[in-house]
DNA sequence: GACGAATTGAGTTGCGCACCTCAGATTTTT
DNA sequence: AAAAATCTGAGGTGCGCAACTCAATTCGTC
């Protein structure tokens, strides 16, 4: 298509006749081995930097022959954003592989911290780099201290242990995207007073705690006119939410908003509609699905909060690629963001 | 780290004996160069697929020895959204160079159709792709449409020439985004009657016309209490949106909403600050700046819709370098959302 | 079974770099 | 001044593949 001229085409070769060394010590400069002079070493890299010379990243490669296998330790259960998180690492696939980079997926119960921990320190070892659904848990957090000690990159996904030494956490702040969800819950009530209610999978994943910290402060401070209720847990199961919402709807009259934190949408949506009051409710879910994104179109949901599966699986797979490779991380470009979908700015 | 186990390190040679034929004839096979009974390109080809041999990239394009060229043509105008494409651009510019990859950056008026024109065709041929923040003209459209034929890969990028051969558009749906912006504004002002004023940079820009033809349908559709005004233009100018603003608040004593369709926000702002209704109007503007941010922190904006300049810039390197190497692109990763930001989501 | 055409094998070269060896040059120390 | 330590040059090898040549083999056709 075009190649007659070659941009930054300076090769090791022309950065050794330029500096008036040899390739060796050039090589010996870029890879901070030993047997330079500080003065041969200044002139080097002052001629590497005027002539803009970059190593070949394919040719390095090459050279190197160097594979990587990096492995995603992810919760058995069949949840539709876990599983959009497996299926975009099993797309990449291809592509990893023609850059000699294997990516396997285990699944394990990742509530459970003495299987987790288990796994963990089974597999890990055999790895370059792990993303793991984090429980945050004194063991599991020792097990992962354990890995980085052992020199294997580990990044928490969706689900973070802040005080281990894991490399980074891919996810969203999930105390934010508990106040994102209570304040539009409480602006698209617009000054009507009433309670509003919080449906949990379970006050023990600390996910699911963090976004009801977050709704309670939110309207705690920006709504005084509201009252949050205590948080019910339905266990991210579509027919303990039906059942939990038709009996607060009933039992509410001044229910004016609703936020469920976790899984289980369609059975809250259900619940709403058999005591009628869909519409009249606010409502707010997680996690943009085949069905929250049903449920915005016809009405059911006024916003989903959401953070994108397959960003986050390509997020933690180009760190995990950037860690071995011991290239800088763009923080801008890795950060998770919190999505708040409406009908109208559905993707 | 890790170098007892290669993960699939099926070589040519491995697939040539495998199948019994030389590593002439895979090389035959894998780049469809004739000269191959059919009885064999399936022997190989059924080779490749049992072995999961993918040929390895860095090899591949070493071997190649190719080098690509692409170019960003972008308006003059000291943008602050422009100017962090430019930014990401020149961020990613290390990394590139280590690809083999370089990419200028040239500035043009590309409001001015001929300027525009004339700039495509200058500078093109001397690319292998070209990310275009294009004006909708006949005349760039033919241009644009010359450099596809000429095997040249171009993208637009935030403003789109949808008509043209352009291989993709990099950027957000604008009719949506007013959508999203007119439907906020509505559930925001919560069952209050009145106007709701737009402030336009230019209405000869498609995508000020599109996010204008966005929020009248949906206020026209799902919000019958209000009444959409004219829009105003003040040429993305401070100053100019300042005195539109102010003389607007003071005449219109029932403005329950505001949309600032274009850039210039810090001037509403001071408008609505001047006429001592901010908080009162409920105010939407575009794109997360310092400013916008300030502004959302402060509560002088309920919200930002936004399209992640970093993340565009990003999506358009991918797809020009995926169109010069003929890979797949992935539409899902590629494709742009409209971000609706509020003081508890920013990032 | 002979002929030209189609198919296949064997081999070479080079991409740019990493990593290695070893001899020779230079500097420092004794 | 000699010995030791430190530096530097020249060169080689191989990574896996692309692209090519040329000869050898097989095929289809009459």
């Amino acid at each position: 298509m075009n190649d007659e001229i070659d941009p930054s085409s300076t090769t090791l070769k022309d950065v050794a006749r330029e500096a008036g060394v040899s390739i060796a010590t050039v090589d010996r400069v870029l890879h901070g081995r030993p047997g330079v002079r500080k003065a041969t070493v200044a002139r080097v890299e002052e001629t590497i930097e005027r002539l803009g010379f970059r190593p070949h990243a394919a040719a390095a490669e090459l050279a190197r022959g160097l594979t990587y296998r990096f492995c995603f330790v992810m919760p058995k259960s069949t949840n539709v954003f876990m599983e959009e998180i497996q299926q975009t690492v099993v797309r990449e696939r291809a592509w990893l592989t023609a850059r000699r980079t294997r990516v396997d997926i285990v699944e394990t119960d990742v509530f459970d911290a003495n299987a987790l921990t288990q796994t963990l320190e089974d597999i890990g070892p055999t790895y370059d780099g792990l993303a793991v659904v984090a429980l945050d848990h004194p063991r599991v957090r020792a097990a992962i201290d354990d890995l980085v000690a052992a020199g294997i990159h580990v990044v928490t996904l969706v689900s973070d242990v802040p005080s281990s030494k894991r490399a980074r956490y891919v996810g969203i702040d999930n105390i934010a995207a508990g106040r994102t969800a209570g304040s539009l819950i409480g602006r698209f009530i617009g000054g009507r007073k009433g309670k509003v209610a919080v449906i949990a999978g379970s006050l023990a994943l600390s996910d699911h705690t963090d976004r009801f910290i977050g709704i309670s402060r939110v309207i705690a401070s920006d709504f005084p006119d509201l009252e949050l209720m205590l948080p019910l847990e339905g266990r991210d199961d579509d027919e303990t939410n039906r059942r939990l919402t038709a009996k607060l709807a009933a039992e509410v009259p001044d229910l004016v908003g609703l936020y469920n934190i976790g899984a289980g949408t369609p059975g809250v949506v259900a619940g709403l509609a058999e005591s009628g009051r869909t519409g009249e409710v606010v409502f707010v879910g997680h996690d943009l699905t085949v069905h929250t994104r049903r449920f915005l179109l016809n009405g059911s949901m006024d916003a989903v909060i959401s953070q994108n599966p397959g960003r986050e699986a390509r997020s933690a797979l180009r760190v995990l690629q950037a860690l071995a490779r011991k290239e800088p991380i763009s923080t801008a470009q890795e950060t998770i963001g919190i999505d708040i979908v409406i009908r109208e700015n559905l993707p």
